[in-house]
DNA sequence: CGCGCCAATGTAAGCGCTTACATTTGCATT
DNA sequence: AATGCAAATGTAAGCGCTTACATTGGCGCG
């Protein structure tokens, strides 16, 4: 029942009767083996069931075909879909991805980074551009390719490299804060995300604020409020209270807008009727929950995919590839109406 | 802009004026080294701003610190939250984690398992039991820890091998069943999940099957479908046009029920009045659906829990840990009621 | 005061690969 | 048949750690 000792590659070299260089070039370069080795090789691979040992090649090779993430959660749908595409197009490379969660935590996410590094990944996905100075200089330092996805910036800021794949987050919350302003909405204010290390969310009221000033509308009401239905529920009844009630919430995601819109319900408002609610991300939730949200869609997918193959592209051909920004919509659905007169 | 050489292990023997045995032991086994010296080596460790390794000493230690998860997709929310707390669990223990989807695909599964087994994982989480018997050989002859999560048997299959951290599918489904039939139910159909290679969904549909017989209702109507919303909305339009329309729907997940939902809605149907739809899972979507579902709540954060558990226990103490069976419990909302006279 | 013993540390042999460089081989040319 | 050259293969030196085993030193005890 002991593990007796598995095939390495001078197992397999010494059965195929040819030099270890030779069987590690027929599984890295096959090209470079003439085909009658090649097929010996293979055959004594096969027959030994032999499997390469990934940590020795890493080391050996100083790559490792693996890429980490660090996300804030998989339990916010979007990521965890963004993170599936991004995994798909990594693996028709064979590359493995190495996950890591931060919570939000600051912290938390620089250790996840440190840990991944250590482990000799070949890129990183992070989300969104905050965090220290430091840990940019970290990556740059030991040439880790990176890309930031979910955030996108007209100008850079200097201290921040790597690529970004993402959106404009202040532009797209502007643009749906412009669409509630049109229906004649005035008395409006945002549940926001926490904006604590969070570059989405610090943009996203920003966007709101922007708008908002741009229509004469100052200091408007904004409550920041965690990623949680019910917290969301708790944090607009408390607005109610403290505020009162706007004709329209702007909720800085779908989740959010969800319990604002179920909070409302129960309190016995009707949803647009007398109070408008718009989300953001259009999550499948969004479509779901009645009245159906507008909301500014976020093409999750695409940031997935062409995180993926920025990071690729920056990992094979060591041609730097570019920034990208993808593009968000407004879907309108029941949740948004004209003010009552 | 060249990198340079990364400080090792040496190094920082080097300039704490200690051997590398030390060195090593100061980072794994500190209580093996005096306090004077473990300073020291520690200082010379900042100074540089060394860190180890990880592929190095994966090679050298055959332990990898990593664990490997195969799961069918992160689209599915209630996976990828069980992932989430999994790998909550497992940093404590300053395990990484490296996930895998097979989109349900038999061979992706199997070459995924293959790749993390190369990696070195020293433990392994895969969902439900049903695969090729030579995959448990394999990770058997290795040795390689493994837990099975989402299904549990009563009686083991003796071909699986690793733990079971589940709940009885069958009996969950059967239970459901149970209550639709009590509130008055006897045209009941079930909308399955694929349940190619997919002991869960086979599950399910067997729990459906044996209920229904038990009540002397036989060769019920059950048509698979996909996870996908708008595949349920055309499948359970297809099964009005084929075989009528059932007084009570089975689903075999939220998302299948929540598109049978939209689809009945759509069709002029009122749900319940004119037909019943269960679900199962639990997910968010089925508290905000309206109706909101009577579904079988799935403790997918227990899952991920006890899967961590049971398999730190069995990587640590190379004591191996129960099957663990979890209980469902069915969650009453508006979705059910009794039919129509 | 020397002895034995144990705790702390050092020495050095790998772990299983990759790859620079050296060597051999096959083949077209003359 | 001798020559040159490129393609194929071989040789062997690491990659940066861990750990079995060897060595050292400090201390209690007879």
């Amino acid at each position: 029942m002991s593990k007796q000792p598995l095939p390495k590659l001078e197992d397999v070299a010494r059965l195929a009767g040819v030099s270890t260089a030779t069987v590690s070039r027929c599984l890295n370069q096959p090209n470079q083996v003439v085909e009658a080795t090649r097929k010996r090789v293979q055959k004594a691979v096969d027959e030994l069931g032999y499997m390469p040992n990934f940590n020795a090649r890493s080391l050996a090779a100083k790559r490792s075909k693996i890429i980490g993430a660090v996300i804030p959660t998989m339990e916010n749908a979007i990521f965890a879909r963004a993170i599936q595409v991004f995994q798909e197009r990594l693996s028709e490379e064979d590359f493995d991805l190495l996950v890591a969660s931060s919570s939000y935590k600051k912290d938390v996410e620089e250790k996840q980074i440190r840990s991944l590094v250590s482990r000799g990944v070949d890129g990183l996905l992070l989300i969104g551009t905050q965090r220290d100075r430091k840990i940019y200089e970290f990556l740059q330092e030991r040439e880790i390719p990176f890309v930031i996805a979910w955030s996108f910036y007209d100008k850079r800021d200097e201290a921040t490299s790597g690529q970004l794949v993402g959106f404009n987050n202040q532009k797209a919350m502007a643009s749906i804060v412009q669409l509630v302003i049109e229906k004649g909405h005035r008395k409006i204010a945002m549940l926001a995300g926490i904006k604590d290390n969070n570059d989405r969310a610090s943009s996203r009221i920003e966007g709101f604020r922007n708008k908002m000033a741009e229509h004469g509308l100052m200091d408007p009401c904004v409550i920041e409020c965690e990623y949680d239905i019910d917290k969301a529920r708790k944090a607009f009844a408390g607005m109610r209270q403290t505020f009162g009630t706007p004709t329209a919430l702007i909720c800085a995601n779908d989740v959010l807008a969800v319990g604002a819109v179920l909070e409302a319900q129960s309190q016995g408002l009707n949803v647009p009727g007398d109070i408008s609610i718009t989300g953001f991300d259009d999550i499948e939730i969004a479509s779901i929950i009645s009245p159906a949200l507008t909301t500014v869609h976020v093409p999750h997918k695409m940031l997935g995919l062409h995180s993926a193959n920025t990071l690729l592209a920056n990992i094979n051909d060591a041609r730097i590839a570019d920034d990208m920004e993808l593009k968000t919509n407004i879907v309108e659905r029941q949740s948004l109406s004209i003010p009552e007169a």
